[in-house]
DNA sequence: CGACGCCGGTGACTTAAGTCACTGCGTCCG
DNA sequence: CGGACGCAGTGACTTAAGTCACCGGCGTCG
């Protein structure tokens, strides 16, 4: 218990949304806290039920995301240690509006709704910090709805693949490299569409000298004529 | 000036979001605050400018949008007297992600940026409050993303009219009677689509009995039976 | 009054998106 | 070792979505 509590504490320290809070307030968060391991692909929580707490990324990855009766998937985010995962219907006091899955072998640090209600009365600096990640996450929403409702998979698939690129990539002699650590079908997911059209599109772009692909190896080869693909086509 | 900052005061009473305040606070917000008047079709707010404060709707309706380069736009929402609108770029100091204009004649409260944020530092219930209001938001978001994914115009259509219907519908004879006080051009923008199928979709829901339309009046003739398509068609 | 502009309706067409079916390739495991 | 399974590639097809063009109606305003 004891070590669970202080590295427990070390991480919301890391925390952007506790930054405010001094030692023995952190003290006492920890150790209301619990850590919850999951395994790749195991459901954190599901679309309709009522909300527990908030989530924080420890190690690994969470992916929310919506289900249609289909099957098909849609991906809202992803995300990575020190960020928190279902704030919202903490506060409003509704189910869950979408599902959550661990991608990979993920810890995640569990606060309760009232715990949470309790530091937020206390210390109105987290409120704020609150807010202004709650207002991250709305700008990611209406990027994503604009997205669906202007433009076309070629394009979706595009910026996906430059983020990317920009996010992870490291300079090639040929381009920008970087591994594509998602299959197609989570891809699909990602960008709003089926397996089958990011395959093809994916192939069409390579076709076109854009892109190259070596297995799971992706080479940007043409920075600016993807951009002014994005730019022309949209 | 008096006579301004008492009707403020009202207004402010009147929203959830202030509930909390006292009297004092109340009329030290209310001197603060001024009210401003649009014409139909004015802009509020424009996508990408700096943001500069709250607005609260007093009277008129308030749609946020965004716009495609090829003058096509996306409704995000819609807003009637005692709702907040752009809340959410207030606090994480970023522009505005969409734009916001009056749809009717429409007077707006407006509140700057700063006493917002000294208000939430001064009392946390305020802060709770808008967490709550902000959850609400990121909800419709979430259906606005589930339906543009998962779902063809038709289904949106009948999702509109059934929404439409139990809010604004008074019993007929012959099924839920509505008015119709949106264009076919502001409908197709607020499901994400273009004016020709909106006009097509409709006219074949009459074509099938499932609705009635006389100029801009709508019967709902048929509610289990559009109800029944949305469940087989998805 | 006539012109213009906005709105609604529709036919004909193009194309993006999605579905179905089948193939081939690895790898993991019994 | 061989089968099962998950992932990827692709051809053929269907259909929803969107585009273009044109029509007619109705109101407003010069």
């Amino acid at each position: 218990m004891p070590q669970q509590s202080v590295s427990s504490k070390e991480i919301l320290k890391a925390t952007a949304l506790f930054a405010a809070l001094d030692e023995p307030e952190l003290n006492s968060l920890a150790s209301r806290c619990a850590i919850r391991p999951y395994s790749p692909g195991e459901i954190l929580f599901a679309e309709g039920e009522p909300c527990q707490g908030l989530n924080i990324v420890v190690s690994g990855r969470v992916r929310v995301f919506k289900t249609s009766i289909h099957g098909r998937e849609q991906v809202l985010t992803v995300e990575g240690p020190g960020a928190s995962v279902a704030e919202l219907p903490v506060f409003d006091g509704g189910d869950y509006p979408a599902s959550g899955s661990a991608i990979e072998k993920t810890e995640v640090l569990f606060i309760s709704r009232a715990d949470l209600r309790a530091i937020c009365l206390e210390k109105p600096e987290v409120s704020l910090k609150m807010l202004q990640v709650v207002g991250k996450r709305l700008r990611r929403l209406v990027g994503i709805i604009e997205e669906l409702s202007f433009t076309t998979v070629r394009h979706r698939l595009i910026s996906w693949l430059l983020r990317e690129a920009s996010a992870e990539g490291r300079a090639g002699d040929r381009g920008t490299v970087f591994s594509l650590n998602a299959s197609h079908q989570e891809l699909a997911a990602q960008i709003g569409t089926v397996r089958e059209l990011v395959s093809r599109n994916l192939a069409r772009l390579q076709a076109q000298s854009f892109i190259e692909m070596n297995g799971r190896q992706i080479t940007v080869l043409d920075r600016e004529g993807l951009e002014a693909d994005l730019a022309s086509i949209v």
